[in-house]
DNA sequence: TGGGTATACATACCATCGGTATGTTTAGGG
DNA sequence: CCCTAAACATACCGATGGTATGTATACCCA
């Protein structure tokens, strides 16, 4: 075998990635070996590392594009509600969108779970890495405006509401009894609705 | 070398503890080799395995330890605050305690980063494993019997208001411009008091 | 249009890793 | 006093992530 033309090698690297994500996601990073991922395409591990430097640079391929889907997304929601309403049901379309993201195997496996050890800490929080925190900060800053929230305490809250959708999401994977993701936006609501 | 009494070989286990810990919060659980780990002790692997019946199970063993003083302090301090005034401070006692845990880089890397990833997601909210949410979770009911806070939500709002906690202590740790640990601290009293 | 070059892989190989099998010495109970 | 089992050491194994190198071919340019 020798060089394809560039579609085709295009066509291998996005293989590879899809590839990837589904094992990671079904095993895990660390129990997912580079042999593995190459035998799904029948290619060997000269290919894949010919397309990305590491295991680890795959994962992080692997990552970004699932933090860039999460992120359009819940642009996608938040703005619909903004044309028909405010800036609050805005930020909590956003925030619905983000907690079923954080719902959903792949991303709580590659994102929540593996990502913060696989990446360092420092590349989980990295600059506009963290897409999910924008739509929150935002939120909360336009209730800041009404007046409850202080100023200093606007980061702070955006931290801690995002981080409150990431363990809800955490617990609805976990099929924790009697816990559904209508009583988990519930919670969140009545959780928001106090800083109005 | 061979047999030691029955001392010394309880204090290499510790020892054995100790070291892990120390390497697994600087350089993560992945960077630590069982070699590694047995360099610093001057000992064999053989030790090491003779100990712990694997890499995971001595990890499993520096987390648990972490877990348990922890929530030991957090139920001290709880108690303590209780004593004093009421539920509603002993509760947020607690909370305080645990989010300077959530600060401290060894529960950082070990409990709240690796933790999720090494052990698997069930092992981290395997049963009373995750010592850190009964605290929380009592706090909301207590705030539940006042009113505001519907039965069906408590669990879920204990598990968000956990997971604000631990987000705001990597924050801290990350050193987020303008958050100091008073702050988050401050934060979260705005949105629990809500609650009340 | 043809040849040279960079690309897209395959092949072969390596160091390191977690883990095991086995040996060896001695503490400690009967 | 002895004999079993504990507390290690030693030697070894398969699997793993990564590299060095080989090779065929697409593509660019003269």
């Amino acid at each position: 075998m020798a060089r394809r033309s560039k579609v085709d090698a295009e066509k291998t690297r996005l293989q590879l990635i899809e590839a990837a994500a589904r094992l990671f996601e079904t095993r895990g990073y660390a129990a997912t070996s580079v042999a593995d991922i190459c035998a799904e395409l029948d290619i060997t591990k000269g290919a894949l590392f010919h397309h990305f430097k590491s295991k680890e640079g795959l994962f992080r391929e692997v990552w970004t594009r699932l933090q860039v889907k999460m992120d359009h997304e819940a642009r996608v929601a938040a703005t619909a509600a903004r044309s028909l309403t405010d800036p609050y049901a805005a930020f909590m379309a956003g925030c619905r969108t983000y907690l079923e993201w954080a719902s959903r195997p792949d991303y709580q496996q590659i994102v929540l779970i593996d990502g913060p050890s696989v990446l360092s800490m420092s590349g989980w929080y990295e600059g506009d890495h963290d897409l999910g925190i924008q739509n929150v900060e935002a939120g909360v800053r336009f209730l800041s405006k009404k007046g409850l929230v202080a100023p200093e305490n606007i980061e702070a809250l955006a931290i801690m509401l995002q981080s409150a959708l990431n363990g809800a999401g955490f617990a609805l994977a976990r099929k924790t009894p009697g816990l559904t993701s209508d009583i988990a936006y519930s919670a969140f609501e009545v959780l928001v609705k106090s800083l109005r």
